[in-house]
DNA sequence: AGCACA
């Protein structure tokens, strides 16, 4: 037997996370982090003395959790490198999917095993039908909707339609990871929009196709256009 | 360090 290996899974265990963040801070920080390499169905993560400082984060595919293992690990998220594994037991959102799924109080752990062996005589529900996610991708491209002019290729990005609590780190931590990066600047009496600045136009523009209705929540896609000079 | 689904 081997120990501390576990297989790949389409849900991974985030650790040493800051366990200053805000709950739903980092939930929304790790969904925007993590979109970048699929469809993200949930994110878990409590605050629990057991369970602080963790998060799981469940994708639609095996592949995109297995590129975030290996790309994302030890990345500085909020001061403290991330740590990645996959998860050791299968996301309820998930089960909910196949139809695995069943109830909390019969979660222990051996109880399981013993159930196996039961008559084929299960009863289970067939209710909520499908993974009801976020709906839809978790990047959809949109071109040419928001009502804005178009302003010439430049090195600065205008962002359009962020939840009205998304702060300048959180974006940060999207738009770092496209080369030239400068800053993230937002207003404070203009939410909802930032302006981000690159060393020049071309890497912008990467950063802009990369990130193009980007959603933060559900709700909001992001609408990036070049900012008016 | 710590593997859950409030």
């Amino acid at each position: 037997m081997l120990s501390g290996d576990i297989p790949p899974s389409q849900t991974i265990y985030v650790k040493n996370l800051n366990e200053k963040i805000k709950k739903e801070d980092l939930k929304r920080s790790l969904y925007c982090l993590f979109s970048q390499y699929g469809r993200i169905l949930d994110v878990v993560a409590l605050k629990t003395p057991k369970l602080r400082g963790q998060a799981w984060v469940v994708f639609s595919e095996v592949t995109a959790a297995s590129n975030a293992v290996r790309q994302m690990q030890n990345f500085p998220f909020y001061d403290k490198p991330m740590r990645i594994q996959y998860a050791k037991e299968k996301s309820d959102c998930i089960a909910k999917a196949d139809g695995t799924y069943v109830v909390r109080e019969k979660r222990k752990k051996q109880e399981e095993k013993a159930e196996k062996k039961r008559r084929g005589e299960e009863t289970h529900v067939a209710n909520g039908s499908a993974v009801e996610t976020n709906g839809g991708p978790a990047v959809s491209f949109r071109p040419g909707n928001v009502g804005a002019q178009e302003s010439a290729p430049n090195n600065i990005l205008f962002v359009q339609n962020l939840p009205f609590e998304t702060t300048s780190q959180m974006l940060q931590l999207l738009f770092v990871q496209y080369p030239g990066f400068k800053e993230v600047r937002m207003i404070e009496s203009k939410p909802g929009i930032a302006f981000v600045e690159y060393e020049d136009e071309v890497q912008a523009g990467m950063a802009m196709q990369h990130l193009q209705g980007f959603k933060i929540t559900a709700q909001n896609p992001m609408a990036i256009s070049y900012a008016k000079k």
